[in-house]
DNA sequence: GGTACATTGACAAAGACTGGACAAGCTGCA
DNA sequence: TGCAGCTTGTCCAGTCTTTGTCAATGTACC
């Protein structure tokens, strides 16, 4: 948070600066020009060169001006009130839970930066309440595909990056977890749904991305029994034949070691019954598709396609249609 | 209640100021017409600019007329007695009103036998709607106390015993999970509520136990920022610091090493500011208690005097009165 | 030479301000 | 019961501010 003379200080041109922020040109040139928002250093030639908080106090603005504040009253103030001021905006925004009458339908870049903004700022009830929010307004499966899943990848990429501390990354993923959780029990299950196990193999201890796709599941009509992370091939597959599942979805997305996670799914695959079609998701899946295609198992790139696929899958029959085209008669 | 240097310093819009109070803009600027019921700030260009205090204030006019007031008769009102005035109505609708605090009966060892009985036979559907039902019919205080608790410590038992797979004790606690972050997020943040950080120190992989005390706390009513199992003692008190907590408390149940816990809970102490408490909880928690109870740090015991803890310290006063006794002046 | 950027001035839409009008609901009185 | 008067929320018209965008012109970089 030092404003280290070495790294971090990249410097941005302007337009770099409004594809940041999501201010136009002009609006960047003006505030500037008018109010003072911010003043970036200027190259030799005379052009603009935005600051990392040059950038993130442009973003906090912007976040002010939404909430219904003029640019002109908010941009001489300082960043730390600039900052609790737009966590404010959200609780209020919350906990008055009053119509809004804007109901957009998805939820944007812009939820991302907030949820981003209010993780950082280590404030849980704000992060809650737009989640919440979000849910609320775009029904859990939009809520999944624009905002979870997203917010999840930049929370996972800015927590590499050192940009956030664990305890940060944790007030954010439990947070999400929780809403996911909610969100799962609030959507009742249909009878005679199908019925699909969630887990991830041994080694994995990532959960919040099985988590998504259970609710991704639950949300497509599946009866969904979500076993959590880091569990072996023969716990998985034993409770698949235990509770009666009709498909098997898995998620990896930081392997810690690629053979043996290849051992645990050729093994998985070959414990399950064979009218049991396993699916394999998450950030690193792809890269094992060549490998796996074949054996039966089948690869899914993303959750969109993975709702797509228990959408075909599901649903209609009580056992669904085997995604991969061959399955055994169920039953 | 002094006038706090950070917030309250925000001037607002009519927008906003509409917005947070519930009243129209038309109202607002009619109030203040008609009844001078506030007198707001200008900006330089003529524009209301609302400060908390004029906001409280319209929230209490709002309520006073709800309540079947006049405007024109409280508009003039001092805010004591305004907010006095608001209080009897509140009170007196709930004496004729049909609040009737009505604690369901408490769940028995029945449930706890049949949920073991579910969970053994991984149907989680059932065991989730038998979970749903008892919060449902008792309300989340007692369905911790007498369900949840129990029934995590018999599945530990049994697993320890063999008697459990890992996959059966997964769909347990998972479920259980699941309902108590669906029960926390059911119960609002009440405004101004006191600020309890909840966590688990390095080398503590059970997590439930944890989200037991979070959800206690959130049913006494305190603001809870849960942040899981397994983070060191700078992370915790990091954390503490950054969002802003009145108290803390970290949940031990099977401590790797207890030498590294016992250091990491001094650790905690030392870093943490003086005026914040610290709590200690769970099921190991008493065999630690001879060494801890002196230097700053409370044991305690169970689920159930942990919200006796919580009810006595937070509350009536922002900062909690130390629960532990000693504390400093929360300033 | 083309793209990206800077500067200045002008412009138009949005929103806020003011004073006044109006309609619905209630009270009091004949 | 019916009418006058009061209270109170909403609406309107005209004016003023604020603020985003645009156009024109010039400069820097590749």
């Amino acid at each position: 948070m030092s404003p280290d003379p070495e790294s971090g200080v990249h410097r941005h041109p302007i337009g770099v600066a409004a594809e940041r922020t999501g201010l136009s040109l002009d609006v960047l040139r003006v505030w500037e020009r008018r109010y003072g928002a911010v003043a970036p250093a200027r190259a030799a030639g005379g052009q603009r060169l935005y600051s990392d908080v040059d950038l993130e106090r442009l973003r906090l603005l912007r976040l002010a001006t939404l909430a219904g504040r003029g640019i002109g009253q908010v941009a001489s103030l300082g960043s730390e009130e600039l900052a609790e001021l737009v966590r404010e905006d959200e609780t209020a925004r919350g906990r008055n839970g009053t119509r809004q009458a804007v109901v957009g339908p998805a939820p944007a870049e812009d939820d991302i930066q907030r949820a981003l903004e209010f993780t950082r700022a280590l404030d849980g009830l704000a992060l809650e309440s737009l989640l919440r929010r979000s849910v609320a307004v775009s029904g859990v499966g939009v809520f999944l595909d624009a905002l979870a899943e997203p917010l999840l990848r930049r929370i996972e990429e800015q927590r590499h990056a050192g940009q956030l501390t664990t305890a940060q990354e944790r007030l954010a993923t439990l947070t999400l977890r929780r809403l996911l959780d909610g969100a799962m029990l609030s959507l009742g299950v249909p009878n005679e749904a199908s019925h699909l196990l969630v887990a991830t193999p041994a080694g994995e201890r990532r959960e919040l991305e099985a988590l998504l796709v259970a609710a991704a599941a639950a949300v497509e009509g599946w009866r969904v029994t979500y076993l959590g992370p880091d569990l072996s091939a023969d716990e998985i597959a034993g409770a698949a034949v235990g509770s009666g599942a009709q498909a098997v979805c898995v998620s990896v997305s930081h392997p810690a070691r690629r053979g043996s996670l290849m051992d645990q799914l050729r093994r998985l695959r070959a414990t399950l019954p064979a009218h049991v079609p396993l699916l394999v998701g998450g950030v690193r899946a792809h890269r094992l598709a060549g490998e796996l295609e074949g054996g039966g198992i089948r690869v899914i790139e993303d959750l969109a396609r993975l709702r797509a696929a228990l959408r075909s899958g599901g649903r209609e029959r009580p056992a669904p249609r085997s995604p991969q085209g061959r399955a055994g008669r169920p039953q």
